[in-house]
DNA sequence: CCTTTATTTTGAACACGTTCAGTTTGTTCA
DNA sequence: TGAACAAACTGAACGTGTTCAAAATAAAGG
């Protein structure tokens, strides 16, 4: 019975988790404390540190959890919408959803730039979660049509996911009206991209994406 | 004497401003203490306080202090350079050279992406010194033969003023040899962005312009 | 000169995130 | 069953940025 799954210890996991995400939403990330977030769990506050290393690993683990929530949601926009437009409305359209009651918690998650910072998007040790994520911009741009040159589709999921993180920091601190500058933000910029892609096989745009291929290459890497 | 300026404080302040910014560079922003400033200033903590907000407060005087040590080759690099290319790249560029001991001290400032933070690039509170640097890139534009479609024109400076940030913000976690990517990026990126703005007057891409220009219109308002 | 007021400086104290030696509880196996 | 080990949990203590009542110093006025 190799490592059984003690369900005691994931049962006060859980209840941790779920004390912060509650004290987060209730008093904003910042404000809340760990003692707070420990005693409404019913625990010491060394507990909380026995199963989450930090504050702010409680925000990957709540970042975590949402990649769970959505995916089968993803699976079937996928499946549903067939072209290129629709499957990244829907990919990244559903993020927003799903995330608009803890808005201010993905505030807090890239709150970290550092690339050396374990919680930051960009480090080593987010890079399971990363992929995962890149993984379904991956799948919406197989099988949609996507023609590229061969200098810069290998990059696009990349930059799908890094485009959307930027619309997710700047929902994160958009304050018009129920957030409606992001909303045209996505709605142009997607628009505005899609046809920049069409027009990828111009002659008289190949000075335009020839440099923009070599600089994919160096910074990401081969492959 | 309506509010002498009092040697003895200034004096002070400048003692502080030297001691932290020394403190930084050797052992890093973050393991940096202000007990260790205080100390390496010969005063008490209190006494740091008195004069700077908080520990971020003295990296704002630090850029603070930079601008004004930069402006006077900015100015050498507007006049002499006629092209907007040039000038670009002088800016930016002499940016990074002012700015390269001093690294780490620029991440910090980048920390804070919140535009309630009163240290954030966007917030209110830094309104003076980012519209600063802003006045160079809109002198950088004009006199250069800039043509642009008046629905993006007035927005440029403030965009380049972007673009700079975000090179920079790249620059500061860029591990590559001599941030060689970052040379890369700045290269590549610019010549990208010069051959996009004269392409900008061909029908062609018109429906890529209009939507940017609505965009622009929207979120940083008219005028 | 002394008194009054404003400026500057002090350092103990606070709240926070985090650590860790120690205690309790659970599991394993003879 | 009980001894030995591992997992789960405790809470006092540490170092940090920051605050603030009080002390020291300077400036102003009579």
């Amino acid at each position: 019975m190799a490592r059984q799954v003690t369900r005691k210890s994931d049962a006060t996991r859980a209840r941790i988790l779920e004390a912060a995400l509650r004290v987060f939403r209730e008093r904003g990330f910042n404000t809340a404390t760990m003692r707070e977030i420990a005693a409404e769990a019913g625990v010491a506050v060394g507990a909380a540190y026995y199963y989450f290393d930090s504050k702010d690993a409680l925000v990957m683990a709540f970042y975590e959890q949402s990649q769970d929530q959505m995916a089968p949601a993803q699976d079937r926009i996928l499946a549903s919408c067939r072209t290129f437009e629709a499957r990244l409305r829907g990919i990244i359209g559903h993020k927003f959803e799903h995330f608009a009651p803890n808005r201010s918690l993905v505030g807090a998650l890239s709150a970290h730039i550092d690339p050396d910072h374990p919680l930051s998007p960009f480090s080593p040790a987010t890079a399971k979660i990363r992929d995962r994520d890149i993984a379904f911009f991956a799948r919406a741009v197989t099988e949609s049509g996507v023609r590229l040159p061969p200098s810069i589709q290998p990059y696009l999921p990349r930059l799908l996911w890094l485009y959307q993180m930027g619309l997710l920091l700047f929902w994160v601190y958009d304050r018009s009206p129920r957030q409606a500058h992001t909303a045209l933000l996505f709605d142009k910029t997607l628009r505005m991209m899609l046809l920049a892609l069409k027009l990828a096989g111009l002659p008289l745009l190949r000075p335009l994406y020839r440099p923009a291929g070599e600089l994919l290459r160096t910074i990401y890497g081969e492959a």
